[in-house]
DNA sequence: ATCCAGGATTGGTCTGGACCATTGGTCGGC
DNA sequence: GCCGACCAATGGTCCAGACCAATCCTGGAT
């Protein structure tokens, strides 16, 4: 790893209190304080000195890199892969929180974008997918998950659930489309109108850190919608979940009516 | 703390493989899992065990219930209290994304909200702040510091910065409104009529932690806003920090307009 | 009855170490 | 040249312990 480690200076990193005299300040925060000077001229991608080597170098135990290091990584400043080591990541992409297709999006930002089929089912709703659906309960649904990729990276893991009776045939359908929304369109001339979704932090389950190609416990961002037509009749409730350290979101925001 | 921690039964915690035979499961995720059963029925507010007994109940180290306890408070189902102990976290704040006052919000949630004045300062604008307020460089500009609180806790760090040309003697127009956007209305005849707002995860620094009262490194969402009046023209630029595990988000989706 | 000091309890930070899992490189065999 | 085994390097998990900081409770003094 010929690097230039070699130039770092071994410096003393002490808990101290802040400039305004205020609360003492945890010795791994400074030790981030220093490895965010340390990258913040280095490209996307470039390598990041090993835990171990920066525990001898900041003079502090491997645990207290860590930390430092766990925060840059949920933060989306740096990507740490097992066995290979730590990298400077990417820039967040930017999502505009609107009604189009994942496609459209990431090749809005110059991303190939893939979408992995993880599975496709049928199952009865509970009440609450009842409601948002608008069938009774127990009724028959189409539930359809999703790995979306960007250049080969997974980026998101998608659920829809769509009611099997609105859209009778509608798993044979996907095959015969690019993408649902454009099954919907011709095959059963359905078009998105409107939603109302819900954004919250979540942690990435041991399944979904799977999935995601990421640790078990890094934050998440939990994307509910719920879809509905030009008439207003809900066609869609698609629960998403996006990584939060390599997705910032862009809205409009506008007064509420009176 | 007589409050039936005995009836917790010992229970072996293994890291072990899932259902679906992928990889092992972290012993601190199976932690988890058990606390989120045992707090399942708990009103909010409800102690939980502290982490030497659950530790000893568990036969783990106090390390992998830390995990564990950690994972569940930015999940915002716990809440963590030095000294005091954990508790069961009240339900989030649902946040719907629109141009409102954060009095007008937080009341619409039946909680009765409070703003702290942090600090009241003129600032000369660098380049990207000059951009978004559409002034020189260096020019002048009003920053409003304000920690928001409901029902006397801290929910969120708003930073406003607005252009001192285009409204002067806004600061001494403060002291006169309730809010903000009242003095914008009435001494300047200005409305928002639109904004432009991102939100990402960032992690709380010690300063933001003091203010909002949580942890170093819990993490936060980060809400910037772009407002503009209904002549287009920019009229604020907002930063603000909201509580991860306090809020979701909530917000109506359209198609883009082609 | 109230207040304050001291001790107990609880969570927060840090250390050092061990062990496991993943990735990549090297070397030897075919 | 290719493949597989082995090893090194790197990050992930867990342990046990020590110490610090914040909160609360109790007992004694006023």
């Amino acid at each position: 790893m010929p690097n230039g480690w070699e130039a770092v200076e071994e410096t003393d990193v002490t808990a101290q209190r802040t400039l305004e005299d205020g609360p003492r300040v945890p010795k791994y925060y400074q030790v981030k304080k220093q490895l965010l000077e340390l990258i913040a001229t280095m490209p996307a991608g470039n390598p990041v000195p090993p835990e171990r080597t920066l525990a001898t170098r900041f003079g502090t135990s491997r645990t207290t890199v860590r930390q430092a290091l766990t925060e840059m990584v949920v933060e989306g400043r740096l990507l740490r892969i097992q066995g290979k080591g730590t990298f400077v990541a990417k820039p967040k992409v930017a999502q505009v929180l609107q009604l189009t297709s994942y496609t459209q999006e990431m090749r809005s930002h110059g991303l190939h974008p893939a979408t992995r089929i993880l599975d496709v089912s049928y199952i009865n709703a509970d009440e609450s997918l009842a409601e948002l659906l608008a069938i009774r309960s127990g009724g028959r649904v189409l539930r359809i998950e999703r790995l979306r990729l960007a250049n080969g990276e997974p980026m998101a893991v998608e659920t829809a659930h769509l009611a099997a009776r609105r859209f009778p045939g509608l798993r044979r359908q996907l095959d015969r489309y690019a993408s649902l929304y454009e099954a919907l369109a011709s095959a059963y001339d359905v078009r998105l109108a409107e939603a109302e979704a819900t954004i919250e932090t979540v942690l990435a389950t041991p399944n979904e850190a799977r999935l995601l190609g990421v640790d078990v416990g890094l934050p998440l961002v939990l994307h509910c919608q719920h879809s509905f037509d030009a008439e207003g009749h809900p066609v869609e409730w698609v629960r998403s979940l996006y990584r939060g350290d390599r997705y910032k979101f862009v809205t409009r925001l506008r007064p509420p009516k009176d």
